[in-house]
DNA sequence: GACTAAAATGGGAACGGTTCCATTCATGGT
DNA sequence: ACCATGAATGGAACCGTTCCCATTTTAGTC
């Protein structure tokens, strides 16, 4: 004789049990519980704590059209920026009544596309994208449709879409001028390829203007971090040439700091010797050797910022915002130069 | 003169646009596509690609009862290892024509008691759990009304739930080999205190009872994280407590082996001579001074496994089971005894 | 060409809520 | 006593689908 798993109850079988209509469970369970008299809101509470009710998500998108639902599409889930990033989103989410859907595309632009379709058809209310190739085209759309859409350090032609993000010039201007001052005189910039095109160019650019500006040499370096062998073979490449001027890498995230890391360390390098600067702290960054120094983003706070501009583009449809985070200079052995 | 943003179109529309019924829309957009003539697909193509129509999920889940969603609910979305299951589980979600709603509890009790309701409320055809205090009723009921349950590392008392996770007395007795083995004697297993229940009475009775039977010393010490100073003490007395025997710490997950290589690389303690070795495999561990080895758990195939068993129980009720997932050990530098 | 089986299509009732509008009923002012 | 007022409640339409069932079309057979 086994325990009939109880369906799940729905508003009408809580009215009858409270004797009372749907319509005052609806007030009771929405935000009109003040308008009920004493008496029924008891009645109702226990009626629904008898059947375990909850009221079913879907059916009330449905008619309010809210679905309480924020949307967040991330290019590579297991990366320790966008999970922190997802981590102050997801809080920002809550304090304002709104679920996170998480979806990842582990970089590849077909996948891209068929989440973004799926994240529409659940009518989210809000789209939080960090991803490389969202086609431009698909995004205009559901922002024509209604949907606020802000774009996590990545810039979109001509759609109107929030964006924030480091503020990259600043970035590139602190480990600059850090760098500088340690005395580290040949500067060489790694990054990954598929980095969006705009912060990329603002950061390329500046990098080499800075670089000019102050009587540095810099040399830029996109590398895919699949193919260690010419990563490795560009940093000693690096290394070995030219004169004797102090030299500094300077990565242009937390993947390439880790590969770079892994290639100095092999070949020998001894950080702080040789220069080695991060944008974007890590757990562990402060573990190896002299000890790595970082440009830290406030995660957090870009994460709780990206929310924000969802909830204000939601209420009144103001145009678009840009939100530029100010990078922290922790600094560790890694560019505490032993001879300046 | 701006372009009116047009309305999300409806099943209608398509249906009108198409000369066709709702129904015949529904069944092409549905599994039932060969049903319709191929003049009346096309039709209906053009006429959803001209109005940009997706279907609304909502009144999908609504009528049919498929919301086609997973829902998993971590204690630490900032844990890599957390983050790395997370990983699988979406992968394989999205297999299988499901996605993932992600709530993040940070360890916070009341928070995870409300997100099991929230997402309870969106009706989701599975839950995936990871997190410390869910209140076993509110799980139960769950159950009972037919959601699928999979607990990742933590037993639920006697709730029908599967379980998957590592399997801790094969990972803790790997540990005890390779540890003696390597020449040591003396052994500190640390763990932070919020672990569940069962896996952890599981892995320090394992590890007391091991380490009588191969004559070694071994200590447990429990401790949370916070609390840098106890843990900090904690390792300390085990480093200058007793005699000559080569020591040796075990750290129970990714989170204790950051912290304590901190501490005992801020005691100027030599890994390898001592001996370090920690459950979960990190991108920094082959960084740090000689490497630390550590006991990888396949993250993927955890998640992996997490869903297949929701899918499983969806279909015939099955009972529920328990996958216990083998590590690998990843021998560094931290357990290459100096001095055996 | 009439008759039948099968294929293709359409009508309409749910699904579980929200919300507009109508109804009931105590209240108080005159 | 009488009517306006507002609070408390209920009825019913609707949100965008799916799916059962009925209807129309097509093909197949003698």
């Amino acid at each position: 004789m086994t325990a009939t798993p109880h369906q799940r109850s729905t508003i009408l079988e809580v009215a009858r049990e409270a004797g009372a209509s749907k319509t005052s469970v609806s007030r009771y369970f929405g935000d009109e519980r003040e308008r009920l008299s004493p008496g029924m809101q008891t009645r109702i509470a226990t009626a629904a704590q008898r059947l375990g009710y909850r009221p079913n998500q879907m059916a009330r998108s449905l008619k309010g059209g809210h679905s309480r639902l924020v949307g967040m599409l991330v290019a590579d889930i297991r990366n320790p920026f966008t999970v922190a990033v997802m981590h102050g989103v997801e809080q920002a989410c809550q304090a304002h009544g709104y679920s996170l859907m998480v979806c990842n595309t582990d970089n590849d632009a077909a996948r891209e596309s068929a989440l973004l379709a799926l994240l529409a058809s659940y009518r989210v209310e809000g789209l939080i994208i960090n991803a490389a190739g969202s086609p431009d085209q698909q995004l205009q759309t559901l922002v024509d449709q209604g949907t606020p859409l802000v774009l996590l350090d990545r810039e979109l032609g001509r759609t109107e879409a929030s964006v924030v993000g480091l503020d990259n010039a600043l970035a590139i201007d602190m480990a600059l001028d850090h760098l500088q001052a340690q005395g580290y005189r040949r500067l060489l910039y790694l990054s990954e390829p598929p980095e969006q095109a705009s912060p990329r160019h603002v950061r390329l650019a500046r990098f080499q203007h800075g670089c000019e500006a102050r009587g540095l040499t810099g040399h830029a370096h996109d590398q895919s971090l699949e193919d260690t062998e010419a990563l490795s073979q560009a940093i000693r490449h690096f290394l070995t040439e030219g004169d004797s001027g102090q030299k500094a890498v300077l990565c242009a995230n937390g993947n390439v700091t880790l590969a770079a890391t892994r290639i100095l360390l092999a070949s020998g390098a001894r950080l702080g010797e040789t220069g080695l600067l991060g944008i974007d702290e890590l757990d562990w960054c402060e573990l190896v050797a002299p000890g790595i120094s970082t440009l830290a983003q406030p995660t957090d706070a870009i994460g709780r910022s990206a929310v924000a501009c969802l909830m204000r583009s939601q209420d009144n449809d103001a145009t678009p915002t840009r939100h530029r985070h100010a990078p922290t200079l922790i600094m560790r052995g890694s560019t505490r130069n032993t001879r300046p």
